[in-house]
RNA sequence: GCCGAGGUAGCUCAGCUGGUUAGAGCGCCUGCCUGUGGAGCAGGAAGUCGGCGGUUCGAACCCGCCCCUCGGUACCA
């Protein structure tokens, strides 16, 4: 008497199915596409890391309560990846022999046990680009440049890549009169803003509050005389990047530290007109803080202006001191990451991608098993031909049953080659879109069958050409 | 973490104040149709009623604890 396994997943994990597989695959493939132009190179790590590796950053401190722990023979202190970041940082201190600057994309999934919550889950996929080495605001203007191209690739339909600085709001701190240590915290509230408001981020800075479900949210205890001034810096808004900066050194005349920052913004922004990427898609605003800790100098992030709810798609940012602790050398680093599972739902909810679930353009049927050499060599043909296809190969001895399959799995094309078509040397050729099409306006099934919509007859000699033809027909119809 | 609502078939859900063999629609399978997907008609398979414990002659229903899901909030590298 054996106990039988309920099939289950642990929480926050899930199962990807054809579908989603199929338009997840396509966007990654467009994106790495971009990737590579940009003169990108793959990598891969362990999903395993050691945790001493993990947990050392500045991020690692943030997100140790997160980090999943694993167990090895050995019984080393081990934990899977929460991002491809510190994974990064420890490959270029471990291989020395890498060229610098070294520009690198990989597309992984990582693991954080947090909370599950919508659209969010403890496995999930990031695609990251970076380059590492390099000071060069270059470096930084082609992330941006990448994150721009990417987002075009995909045929968003609008988005705004907005970015800032770590330096310049470290220059506010100074304008504002608050220490230097505090910064984190500060940075972390401010990147609410977008999604509070300044009335519960100025709260929040100050004496704190209480949430509608009774919630405490505690204060960081600033003067209101020191949020004002915060408040001032973040009316510096325009639609123009070069106004902002222009604003900015207005407003920072005479503080320390503050030109240099505003230079390095100033020249991402130069360096993006130079190149067509104007005023429309890519923002200079002041409020992106993002929360992150190991950040150090600019600092972007993408939203879609048709799917505002998805929340930004994409972030990314300058983090020199990272590979330090790894090497004792400071190495410059920047770069950007997508959320790959909320890029993809924003993309599906626009109804940019999906509704194949399989790569199949051709299922031949298997009709009469004396003939199964015949659609046997059919298949093959059509494979090395580039076409592909499937040869029926389920229990179903009926059309009835293998035409059904086809109609459920999506595939566009359904071959019928029985002993009436061998007679004759011909394959009947089904588009299953029309008859998809068509099954709407009829009655009765005599008509139905009587009409046998979307099906023609073709040479059997001709077999490789006729297909490839009707593809393209149907391909066009579908556009 | 906090507040709230839930958990019954693969999916969506019904199940009166506790009462015998727990239901519907969709989906799936089979047949009508032995070479045509849809529609229609007929039939069929499928559920430890989230888990554990308690109350009771008797629990899907009442009580306790736990787990999970959804909504809000916090966190989000």
């Amino acid at each position: 008497m054996s106990q039988r396994v309920k099939p289950r997943v642990s929480r926050g994990l899930r199962d990807l199915l054809p579908e989603e597989m199929m338009a997840r695959q396509s966007m990654v493939d467009t994106i790495r596409r971009v990737y590579e132009t940009y003169g990108f190179s793959p990598i891969s790590t362990p999903a395993i890391e050691y945790l001493e590796v993990l947990t050392g950053s500045a991020a690692g401190e943030e997100a140790q309560h997160s980090i999943f722990t694993v167990s090895n023979p050995e019984e080393e202190a081990l934990g899977l990846r929460f991002d491809l970041t510190v994974p990064l940082a420890r490959v270029m201190a471990q291989h020395r022999a890498l060229p610098r600057p070294f520009r690198r994309y990989q597309v992984a999934p990582v693991w954080r046990a947090d909370k599950p919550d919508k659209g969010r889950y403890r496995e999930f996929t990031q695609f990251d680009l970076d380059s590492v080495g390099t000071v060069s605001e270059i470096a930084d203007t082609e992330i941006i440049a990448g994150m721009c191209d990417t987002l075009d690739a995909l045929d968003v339909g609008g988005y705004r890549v907005r970015y800032s600085s770590r330096q310049i709001l470290d220059a506010v701190l100074v304008f504002a009169g608050i220490p230097a240590q505090r910064s984190v915290d500060i940075f972390r509230v401010l990147d609410k803003l977008d999604k509070v408001g300044f009335e519960k981020v100025s709260k929040e800075l100050t004496t704190g509050y209480q949430d509608k479900s009774g919630d405490v949210i505690r204060g960081l205890g600033l003067e209101h005389s020191q949020v004002a001034r915060i408040g001032k810096f973040l009316d510096v808004r325009s639609e123009q990047r070069s106004e902002v900066v222009d604003q900015l050194r207005d407003l920072f005349a005479g503080i320390e530290g503050a030109e240099e920052a505003i230079r390095g913004v100033e020249k991402i922004s130069r360096h993006l007109y130079a190149l067509g990427y104007g005023d429309d898609k890519v923002t200079l605003d002041l409020s992106i803080a993002r929360g992150l800790a190991y950040y150090t100098g600019p600092v972007f992030e993408a939203n879609l202006e048709q799917a505002p709810q998805f929340g930004s798609v994409f972030g990314g940012g300058r983090y020199d001191g990272l590979v330090m602790r790894f090497l004792g050398e400071r190495v410059p680093a920047t770069g950007a990451s997508i959320g790959v599972d909320r890029l993809l739902a924003a993309l599906t909810h626009l109804g940019k991608i999906g509704g194949r679930t399989t790569a199949t353009e051709v299922l031949v049927l298997n009709m009469d098993p004396s003939l199964e050499d015949d659609v046997l060599a059919m298949t093959f043909e059509l494979r090395r031909a580039g076409i592909p296809t499937e040869l029926y190969i389920g229990t179903a001895k009926n059309v009835g049953k293998q035409l059904k399959y086809a109609d459920r799995t999506g595939v566009p094309l359904a071959l019928l080659y029985g002993s009436n078509e061998k007679e004759q040397g011909i394959v009947t050729v089904k588009d299953l879109d029309a008859g998809r099409a068509r099954s709407s306006q009829m009655e009765s099934r005599e008509e139905w069958i009587e009409e046998r919509p979307g099906q023609q007859e073709i040479r059997r000699h001709d077999l490789v050409a006729e297909v490839r033809r009707i593809l393209a027909n149907v391909r066009a119809n579908e556009a």
